[in-house]
RNA sequence: GGUCCUGUGGCCGAGUGGCUAGGCACGGCUCUGCAAAAGCUGCUACAGCGGUUCGAAUCCGCUCGGGACCUCCA
């Protein structure tokens, strides 16, 4: 077994040993959502991925400090054609406070998102909270020489820093390409002449008179370039350097890219160690995109009310799909795909149930350290879920064999067992079985039910029997005979 | 157009030089009053073309398809 837990580190596309700053702390850093829409299919990712790296960090002994931020100021929408902020231009659309309108949509983010099972940041700073933080660097930026003031706006001067640092490492960009296609396909937006150079980005942007979303600064009445907010709040409650800073790989260029310049020039140092970048979403072999109307909601997976959506799918159902894939792979939905792990999941909380009423005879004759540890491998390979998950129904074989006694275990091994299959399953990639119903009245309940059925089934009262065993799946009961007895498991339709 | 990633069996998806994951679906069998569940079992893939190699899904080249990003805004 590899103890060595490596991670796939973007800034220098390697496999490396993860070695935390200050053992046994970790921090991490998550750029979180942008509140100015519903959470979709593609903002689940990013939360269910990092969750198990959390969990697994933890796992092995870490101590971890999660932030993930809400941005609620500073993005404009896609079409906006002037330089209007995202929220700002929804808040008047629907004639509301900008405010209520982010409180809304992260509310809207908190309930979709906290049904996956996962684990809540440390802490969950604003953009909004953090503007004198941001104004602060701002100001080392200038100070340092790597920013400029324009008409109330002030930009990072990418050229000046190029000739000092790497810009372009993180995203594999090399600076001489971006500005030689730096011409094209360029959309034409308000600020573009003040920049000394078509690269550099905005730290800070002058508000115009429509912009409702604006506070005060050295420069006048503005509001944050995108990038600051990350590096400024990372910085606060991460240190100037700390271990993990995450995302999507949409965010590779130029936001991260952007983040590592400055805080590099402001704090001397770069900010993150190792950077991990999960890969996006497809629908049905294709991004998901306003234009092709294939986005869909999590709401409206979790409901089934979707045009694309043959039924409704299970947070746990999701969050288990998105595991079963390498968190760097592109990940396609389709029914198809969701319906296998619906059912896959749910033969592996089946014999779950089962391994708790398994019976340990003298020997196991099976090497069950091996798929204990080919489990850890996986995970200690960059969190590799899906060979973990594989490995895992591997077990489930096993102790369905078992159950049937064509396999034995030990007593050592199956109280092994029981203990990892549930710290795997649980506390590792933070799944739940939301069939169960936690009511301790069913079960009793069920089983006279049960019984009674077995009695006419004993006098071969067929019709009885099978009368009460489709009454039951219709009430949401699945009636299994076994070998030796009778059980059941909770489905929903 | 530029940079980068990617193409695996009916579907999803691991695997990066030889030992050919896993899930779902489908067929057969066992168990069973029947069905379900469970077990056993069958289906054996690597976009195309060429090259390197004793040997390639895995390395290289080209072609075709899919995707991400392309700076001021998000």
């Amino acid at each position: 077994m590899d103890l060595q837990l490596k991670i796939y580190n973007t800034n220098t596309g390697k496999k490396e040993n993860f070695n935390p700053i200050n053992t046994p702390f970790v921090g991490m850093y998550l750029c979180g959502p942008t509140v100015y829409g519903h959470p979709h299919l593609g903002h689940s990712r990013g939360p269910v991925v990092f969750d198990v790296i959390i969990r697994y960090l933890k796992h092995i002994g870490y101590k971890v400090r999660f932030v993930r931020n809400i941005t609620d100021v500073g993005h404009l929408l896609n079409d906006a054609d002037e330089g209007e902020d995202k929220i700002g231009r929804k808040a008047k659309l629907e004639q509301l406070e900008p405010m209520e309108i982010a409180q809304y949509y992260s509310d809207s983010y908190h309930e979709q998102i906290n049904k996956l099972n996962v684990i809540k940041p440390s802490i969950e700073p604003r953009a909004s909270g953090h503007i004198i933080e941001q104004i602060e660097m701002i100001l080392k930026i200038i100070n340092s020489g790597y920013g400029y003031v324009v008409n109330g706006s002030v930009y990072f001067d990418v050229i000046k820093y190029s000739e000092n640092y790497n810009y372009g490492k993180l995203s594999g960009r090399i600076l001489e390409d971006l500005i030689a296609g730096a011409g094209e396909s360029r959309r034409e937006l308000e600020g573009q002449e003040e920049k000394r150079n078509p690269n550099d980005f905005a730290l800070w942007k002058r508000a115009s008179e429509e912009h409702i979303m604006q506070w005060n600064s050295p420069w006048g009445l503005g509001f944050p370039g995108w990038h600051i907010e990350c590096s400024a709040m990372s910085a606060k409650y991460l240190g100037k350097t700390f271990d993990i800073h995450g995302g999507g790989m949409d965010l590779l260029f130029p936001h991260h890219e952007s983040e590592i310049a400055q805080s590099t020039v402001c704090h001397n140092t770069q900010p993150a160690n190792y950077w991990i970048h999960h890969n996006m979403v497809t629908i049905n072999g294709q991004k998901m995109a306003k234009s092709l109307n294939n986005g869909i909601l999590l709401s409206e997976l979790f409901t089934g009310n979707h045009h694309l959506l043959e039924k409704a799918y299970s947070p746990i159902t999701l969050k288990f799909f998105i595991l079963q894939a390498h968190y760097r792979s592109t990940l396609d939905f389709s029914n198809d795909a969701l319906k296998a792990a619906e059912k896959g999941l749910k033969r592996l909380f089946n014999t779950l149930d089962l391994l708790n009423k398994l019976k340990a005879t003298e020997k196991s004759d099976f090497d069950f350290n091996l798929l204990k540890n080919s489990i850890y491998d996986a995970l200690n390979d960059d969190f590799n879920t899906p060979i973990a998950i594989a490995q895992l129904f591997e077990i489930a074989n096993i102790i369905n064999k078992i159950n049937d006694g064509f396999t034995t275990i030990s007593n050592t091994d199956l109280s092994e067992m029981k203990i990892f299959v549930n710290t795997i399953i649980y506390d590792i990639l933070g799944l739940k079985n939301d069939n169960h119903d936690s009511s301790e009245y069913i079960e009793p309940l069920i089983n006279i039910i049960i019984d009674l059925r077995n009695e006419a089934k004993l006098q071969k009262d067929y019709k009885k029997s099978d009368e009460l065993r489709d009454k039951l799946l219709n009430a949401g009961f699945e009636i299994k005979d076994g070998k030796n007895e009778t059980t059941y498991s909770i489905i929903k339709n």
